[in-house]
RNA sequence: CGCGGGAUGGAGCAGUCUGGAAGCUCGUCGGGCUCAUAACCCGAAGGUCACAGGUUCAAAUCCUGUUCCCGCAACCA
């Protein structure tokens, strides 16, 4: 045990559902920066990262592929782990929530729950409509009906298992009040708070019985363990928690974990359930749960048809790896999400890591070349100038823990460049080269080198836990090696009469956007073969359409099949809009006249989003006639406009092909 | 009136708690320098700090109201 003691961390595991992109990876080089920094400060770091391979969605993703659910996790989790290792992080653990000993902990800790009670087996007591495949409580229904569809419901008993949520909630409440630093950043934690503990919680089911995939509950095989549950856990049972009371050093040690890295879309599952599961296993809680915001690709949606997706593999062939740590790492801000485009990584390419600090290293060991063979000497000729610099350099240490403590990494690895800046002044202010031209200021000029080298030392020290293998390569060039982190408040370390090396290395080449934009646009011409490749291989049809739309296809739940007879049921026809607004004390909602033939109805819909009022008029659209009219946001809606909607939830009207008039039935 | 965050030079952000000369990075323009990757250093232009009121000797900062964006929740017939 080191003398700072223990730093359990974790990111989230990655969900196999597909091969992740630059906004996935975002996280796991923030964490191995976090990592590489606390093992540098003198913690004894563990680790862990890993990989979601349970649940639904790639159970069917696995069938459409014509494999087994295990076959495609494997693939998937190897092309993650592929990434985390070429973008250089420096996990302990990589898990996998399909290992065997994770499985049987799921199954025990499952089982000790419901000995517990904490688990009951219950049943949607509620009632259950038969069209809409949907359960619903007391509360949820509409005058006793279905709110989805307004028909009748009925008792049903499909058997599920729940957890009491309820029973530990006020004390959830209770650490969250006290321990400030729990949820980052703090304004997520208001609304965990407002939202969902402060409202009151419900019990959450934890099995199910729709698919196969996942952890099976042993003792009442026909439910698997809720994929929630089965992934959380994995942040214990892969440190060797046992529910049996058998677990091991690494955990004893280890838990509770000092920082859950994740996005801020799960926050919920890690604020609320996970501490909740928590405490019905008596464990303690994590110290602090970080929800960093996501990296965007500028302006669009990131999608694979479209060719836009930015890989990590495709960014680091472009500019390096480093480069590519560098990029996610600075740009990420602390709070709001982050913006990345290609043209925006070559700025920050050149600007900072071309011109600030591959410049300064390049023109530092070329004087020295130049003027002293390579040799780096003190000589203790110093100048006023020089006590600005050492003060810089040495002060730098601090003002990066401090941002690091607060997890300001973006912020800290600006005060590492600022030290490169800093210097690229010194050089400026001592101008060696009108030294170099007089020999009685040959000792000064050995002194201004060798405070150059120092302090370029330091930076690099400083700057390797944000890209290691850069820092390990200035310091080759230095003939040094980096700092220990108690060191580098000291100022002159640096051995004097080392050689530096002969010939400075470029560290980063300026780059041209005019040369990468061809690449890029390569890059995104194989993406797209590669897609319509996959659309080929899973038997679909390459349109037009579904090259350029959002996602090629769209699969949703088949329902049961329906008689003609339920179909004659209902009443479309052909409307025209004569008004719309929107509702007021909603965000979504519009509330449109149709007239359909002569009788003219109001409906609500939620399209706010995508049809402006003034656009709306004039519009012919398919209307459902007769569906049971029913109060919204307290506007009574007397119908419904058909839409299309795609998994983005983006909505686009239904109109006839053709004109036809106002009335006109659909059949 | 569901909860919360935000609006600051062309872009991205800090400053707001604790009122006291409007700051940082990038870009643009001018100058300097030549060790270096056309790089580095200095300087300048450019903002009624969303809008309207109020408090104060003094407001980006505090108070009230308005508009617009964004989370979360709800809703989306």
């Amino acid at each position: 045990m080191s003398k700072k003691g223990k730093f359990y961390m974790t990111t989230a595991i990655a969900y196999t559902s597909g091969k992740p992109h630059i906004g996935n990876t975002y996280e796991i080089v923030l964490a191995d920066a976090i990592a590489r920094y606390k093992r540098k400060e003198g913690y004894d770091v563990y680790f862990q990262t890993g990989t979601d391979e349970h649940g639904q969605k790639i159970q069917e993703k696995a069938e459409k592929a014509g494999i087994s659910p295990k076959e495609y996790v494997d693939k998937v989790a190897g092309d993650v782990k592929h990434i985390w290792d070429l973008m250089n992080t420096s996990y302990d653990n990589f898990v996998r929530t399909t290992d065997s000993d994770h499985e049987e902990q799921v199954q025990k800790i499952f089982k000790k729950l419901y000995d517990k009670g904490d688990i009951y087996k219950g049943a949607y007591e509620g009632m259950y409509c038969t069209p809409c495949e949907s359960f619903w409580t007391d509360s949820q229904l509409v005058d006793g009906k279905c709110p989805d569809c307004g028909r009748e419901v009925k008792p049903a008993k499909e058997e599920a298992y729940f957890f009491k949520m309820s029973k530990y909630a006020d004390r959830l409440i209770e650490h969250i009040n006290t321990h400030p630093e729990f949820i980052q950043p703090v304004s997520r934690k208001n609304e965990m708070m407002n939202n969902f503990l402060l409202p009151g919680l419900q019990d959450l089911c934890v099995s199910r019985t729709s698919f196969s995939w996942g952890v099976t509950v042993d003792f009442d095989p026909k439910h698997v363990v809720y994929v929630w549950l089965d992934a959380l856990t994995n942040y214990i049972t892969k440190i060797g928690y046992d529910a049996a009371g058998a677990s091991t050093e690494l955990f004893q040690t280890n838990w509770p974990a000092d920082l859950h890295l994740i996005g801020k879309d799960i926050i919920r599952f890690h604020t609320i359930y996970w501490p909740i599961f928590l405490m019905a296993l008596d464990l303690p809680l994590p110290r602090q749960v970080f929800g960093h915001p996501w990296l965007l690709q500028g302006g669009e949606k990131m999608s694979k048809s479209r060719g836009n997706v930015i890989y990590a593999d495709d960014m680091a062939d472009l500019f390096g790896v480093d480069a590519t740590r560098y990029f996610v790492l600075h740009e990420m801000p602390f709070e709001n999400d982050g913006i990345i485009t290609w043209e925006l990584v070559v700025e920050r390419f050149n600007s900072d890591l071309a011109n600030v600090l591959g410049n300064l290293v390049n023109r530092t060991v070329s004087m020295s070349n130049k003027y002293f063979g390579g040799i780096v000497a003190a000589t203790g000729v110093t100048d006023e100038v020089d006590a600005d610099l050492k003060a810089f350099v040495t002060a730098a240490r601090d003002k990066i823990a401090e941002k690091m403590a607060g997890l300001r990494v973006a912020d800290a690895i600006s005060e590492v460049f600022a030290l490169f800046k800093r210097c690229n002044k010194y050089i400026d202010e001592t101008a060696p080269w009108v030294l170099a031209k007089e020999e009685a200021k040959r000792e000064r000029l050995s002194e201004v080198l060798y405070n150059l080298v120092e302090a370029i030392a330091i930076g690099a020290s400083l700057l390797e836990s944000f890209l290691p293998e850069t820092a390990e390569k200035i310091a080759g060039q230095l003939n040094a090696p980096l700092r220990e982190y108690d060191d580098l408040d000291k100022f002159g370390l640096y051995e004097s009469g080392t050689k530096v090396a002969e010939k400075p290395e470029i560290l980063f080449a300026r780059l041209d956007v005019k040369e990468i934009m061809p690449k890029v646009e390569a890059i995104r011409e194989a993406q797209r073969k590669e897609y319509e490749a996959e659309m080929r291989a899973l038997g679909e049809e390459i349109t037009e359409e579904n090259v350029s739309a959002e996602e090629a296809v769209i699969d949703i739940e088949p329902k049961e099949e329906i008689e003609y007879d339920d179909f004659m049921k209902m009443q479309f026809q052909v409307g025209v809009i004569l008004e719309c607004k929107a509702v007021e004390k909603s965000k979504k909602l519009l509330c449109s006249q149709v007239k359909i033939g002569s009788q003219v109805k109001q409906i609500v819909s939620g399209i706010r989003k995508y049809y402006t009022p003034e656009e709306m008029v004039g519009k012919k659209v398919m209307v459902l006639v007769n569906l049971k009219p029913a109060k919204l946001a307290g506007v009574l809606s007397e119908g419904m406009l058909l839409c299309a909607e795609d998994t983005e939830g983006n909505l686009a009207l239904l109109t006839p092909e053709k004109d036809m008039p106002s009335g006109a039935e659909i059949c």
